[in-house]
DNA sequence: CCTACTATGTTTGTATCACAAACCTGTTTG
DNA sequence: CAAACAGGTTTGTGATACAAACATAGTAGG
């Protein structure tokens, strides 16, 4: 009987982008802006746009807006229950594959 | 810089049931039959086939079909390259989670 | 100023895909 | 022989990842 805690994970974090996004929000514990994480993770605009408003829907990240000279810029951060889901995503991965190698 | 190995791992492992499935074909290294997979992961038939169908054609997993007591018997068993692609999947998400904590 | 171009995102249309319902093929049972 | 069962597969639908088009504001050229 092979333990299943993967359905515990919170299913956002099952895309390989969005995992991008809160591995890179919770490594740099800081505000990250829009065009950081879309160099970073190469992506389009669009793309980058909708995934991080899914986040934000389901409180794992946080958006802030503001102007500077004058422009829009968009800043993330990753929530506390962001950061609790990942590590809960991790821990339930090991927990999983660690001892099937 | 955030790295990205995630961009390295089989797209068919980022989804809970094929996680899950091959969580359990490589951790029970035999071939493991149709219905002990749906009962531990609780699936309906239909959404275990295609799952398994998919993780053929990706050549994650081998399909074996035979009949016992004259009623047919499938059975799956993980292939080397499903173990190596599981391997990569845990290495990516450990590498890039582990520092974020 | 009027047109073009840049910056910063958002909305929309499409193609994929996970899922369950319906179906299929053969077997056992009443 | 009709109905129920076993073991899967195919199909229809709703969700969603993605890029293209759009929106909005600012800057530069002529």
């Amino acid at each position: 009987m092979v333990p299943n805690e993967l359905i515990n994970v919170h299913p956002s974090l099952f895309d390989r982008v969005r995992l991008g996004i809160m591995a890179h929000l919770s490594l740099t514990k800081k505000a990250v802006d829009f065009n950081t994480l879309l160099t970073n993770l190469e992506l389009t605009r669009g793309n980058l746009s909708t995934h991080m408003k899914k986040l934000e829907d389901d409180g794992l990240v946080r958006i802030d807006k503001t102007f500077v000279d004058r422009k829009p810029r968009t800043t993330y951060l990753c929530t506390g229950k962001g950061r609790k889901e990942v590590q809960v995503y991790l821990a339930a991965v090991e927990a999983v594959l660690r001892s099937s190698l």
